[in-house]
Parts: C-alpha cells; structure tokens; sequence
DNA sequence: TGCTGTTGTCATAAACTCGTCATATAGTCC
DNA sequence: GGACTATATGACGAGTTTATGACAACAGCA
C-alpha cells in the first residue's frame, strides 16, 4: 500500500494534531472526526485503509461507533485500533470483543503507534505475517531476513523477494510469466530466461546450508517452492 | 479445507474458552488441553491441522512441547502459533527458531488471531487444488505432482497429461486417435504407434510403485485407467 | 568519482523429452 | 500349429528446455 488512508477519531484536538502530524510524516493520508458521528461519514464516504479511534468520545462512546462498523458489510474489514487512557485490561477485553484489531493505551509514542498501524496494514495487504516459516527456513519480512536452522543467509533484494512469493504459495507451481507478473510486476519487460539465473542465484545462497532442494524445477511447467528434504 | 481442526494448549481456562469460543464460531473444530502432555497425547491421536501453544504452561513449558512436535515424523510438520504475554524479541526469536510457525502476543484481539490462523492455513494448502485421487494415486495439479501412497513420482510433461487425461475419465475407453486428440492436441501429426510408446514410459514410472496395473490395453481399441490392484 | 553490489542478457554446456524405428512378444483366427 | 495382426519394448538422435558462468549496465553510496 503506498499512502493508505488513516481515519482518526478523536475529539481533544491536541492529540488529533499530533496524530495527524506523525501519520502525514509517515506518509499517509489523514481524514479527522471529532465525534463519532462525523466518524462514521467520513468512513462510509471514504473507506479509509484504517481508523484510529478513541475510546472515549464526547456523546456516543466510540466502542458505540466500533460496534456499528463492525456490522456494517462495507466497513467491517477495516481494520481498527483503539486508543484509551485505561489500561485494565477489562477494556482490553471488551474492546477487542467488539472486533477492535488492536489496542494502545495513551499516553503512546508515535514509534509505537506506527508500527502497530504498519503491521495491521501489512497484514491486510496480502496476508504476510511478520514472518513465514517453512522447513528449517524462516524468513522475516519486517526486517528482510532470512535465517536456516538459526543462520543467516544473505539474500539479494530480488532473491528475497522472489523467495518471499514462493513461501507464500508453498507446493504450487508457477510459471516464468507468473513469476515475472508477481514479483517483478506487470509493466516490467524482462526476458523470462532472466527467472532462470535469479533461480540460480536463490539456489546458490541456500546451497550452503543445504536447502536448495527446497526449489524444484517442473520442466516444461516453471518452478515451484516445497519443503523436501533430501534424505 | 472445510472445518479445520485446531489444537488449543493454555493453561488459563477463560483464555480458553474465549479462544474456543472464537474458533468455534470461525467454523473451526476445536481440541482443548491444559497442559502440554495433554496437548501432546492430543496432538498424536487426532493430528490437528494446526496448534495454538501457550509459552507459559505450568509444569513443562510450551516450548519444551514445541520442540517435541518438531521432531516427531508425524506431528512435525503440524503448524503452530505461540501464544506469549511477553513481547519482547528474545522470546519471538527463541520461538521462531524452535520452529514456531506464528506468534501472538496477548492481548490479541480475536480477529487478529484468526486472521494469523486462516493465513496459515491458507497457505498450508495453497499449493493443494484440484486434486484427483484414484485408488493409491492422488494427482495434483496445481503442484504439479503424483503421488502413490504418499511417494512422489516422477513423470515427464507428457506423462503427466496423458495420466492427467486418464484420471479424468477412469473408466473409459480411447482410442490411440482419441488420446492423440486430447493429450496432444488436434493440429499435431504424430504417428499413432506413438501413444505405445508413452504409455510404456508411463508404465514404467508407475511399476516402481506396482500401479503399472491401473492402465491397461484393451486390444483393438486402445487403452483405459482403471483401479485395478493385482491381489 | 570510484567502489560495491545488483540485475538483466547472452553464450554455452548439460539434461531431458519425444517421436520414430526395429525387433520382440502376445493374441487371434483358420 | 501357422499366418497374420496388434501391442510391447529398447534404443537412438534431433530437438527442446534448463543450468551455469561471464559480462556489461546500472544504482547506491562513501
């Protein structure tokens, strides 16, 4: 997602500024409601990526509004995250039963919050957790690592990526011209032979730690990613 | 897969419930245990697709039943999402390296969870679609594979469609003109006496498991698939 | 600017597939 | 059985698909 839309509810102004400022800096577009019902407008209107709302707000409570997106059919899978100024967990609870995805207790750092915001829409984007394990793999995508059996391996930003696509989609067999669209991107005119050497070069690096056999060629068909190892 | 079934290790009974409560009302089937031998006994009688492990468990902890499922055959390659209340980076390192699959930090909210779990899922049997099975055979194409009593097979392009082709019509009858038609295609001038010689190599890839019997000759006619298992 | 690392392409080697043929074997009809 | 036809099987070589190393263009960075 490149500048995902960020809903703040929020009704002291001072936070909602402050909000506004650390998601503008970090590139995303803001959209402010100072009371629930301006809140939920502006959600309907504009289908936000995401809505950050407070819990407490002047008239309707915002678990109120909360519970009102998450039945409506075109706003429930926004992802929100609540802000409260109480900790008890009873909160925590009731919040996150009324479908809330997350939760952040002020007073918060902007670090925090936006790596929470990060990770939710990550996760919305195409299902990446933090981290895929397969085998004796485990690939982090927070911080574009990936590890065999604890070590390090060293990947080419292509080579990761390309890795990443297959670990996503383990056992099934793509093709150079499935490949091409998923991981260089449509537009992008490559040579499909390319894949070939960019297969080789992921192979080489897991070769050390004896994990190529984990990329296997159909011939005639592509290449797929399953975990076999060699016996 | 339709209604997944999922192993819950927690200690905490209102956790767990609220977890089966989620998971339940997710279409999920779920199976409760308390403490990590009883998540262990379950584990080895009902083979889960997937397991939600708390690190805290009195007694043995959960990594202790983690690492025991990653090395047993059957049970290692059951995915599993650790539950934690600690969240800081040592222990997702610690539980990632044991070969956890996911971790999720509590509180979470029971979207997020389920979220995590259906990706999991998802991605377990991504690869798995289309699948025929016919007697010990089981062909897939979306990994491009067959199977016999769970050993893959090597097949050649060709092998594979002209299987692919008999699997799809067991039973029945074709004419060497018929196959030639389906498998390879109208257009294509290829002598007839060709089919002999593919459904030999086929054959041939086949009697290493002693499924040769499945394609027979009918004379004068051509060939047919059929489970036949010499007894 | 020079350095380092990445990436796409090419040429060549290697591996594999596939159609055909020659011959062996099996089935059928008299 | 003998003649004839249909199928099985092994081998071969042309053709196709992949693997691999080398290289040049290029980007990021000190």
């Amino acid at each position: 997602m490149s500048t995902p839309t960020i809903l703040v509810v929020e009704d002291e102004s001072a936070i909602r500024e402050m909000l506004c400022f650390t998601l503008q800096a970090a590139e995303m577009t803001v959209l402010e409601a100072g009371n629930a019902e301006q809140g939920w407008q502006l959600a309907l209107t504009s289908m936000p990526d995401l809505i950050l709302l407070d819990w407490m707000l002047p008239g309707v409570p915002g678990v109120s509004l909360l519970s009102r997106l998450k039945v409506h059919d075109k706003l429930k899978h926004i992802p929100v995250i609540m802000l409260t100024a109480r900790a008890d967990e009873v909160d925590q609870l009731q919040g996150f039963d009324m479908g809330a995805d997350d939760y952040v207790t002020k007073p918060f750092s902007p670090r925090t919050l936006l790596a929470r915001i990060r990770a939710l829409l990550r996760r919305l984007d195409d299902g990446v957790g933090e981290v895929i394990v397969a085998g004796r793999m485990r690939l982090d995508n927070t911080s574009h690592r990936l590890t065999i059996d604890g070590d390090e391996v060293k990947l080419g930003p292509k080579e990761f990526r390309l890795l990443q696509f297959f670990m996503l989609h383990i056992n099934r067999v793509f093709t150079r011209n499935q490949l091409l669209d998923e991981v260089w991107g449509d537009r992008v005119v490559v040579e499909d032979r390319t894949i070939d050497v960019h297969i080789r070069r992921l192979r080489r690096a897991l070769e050390e730690h004896g994990c190529e056999s984990y990329i296997q060629t159909i011939r005639g068909s592509g290449y797929r990613f399953s975990v076999i190892d060699p016996d």
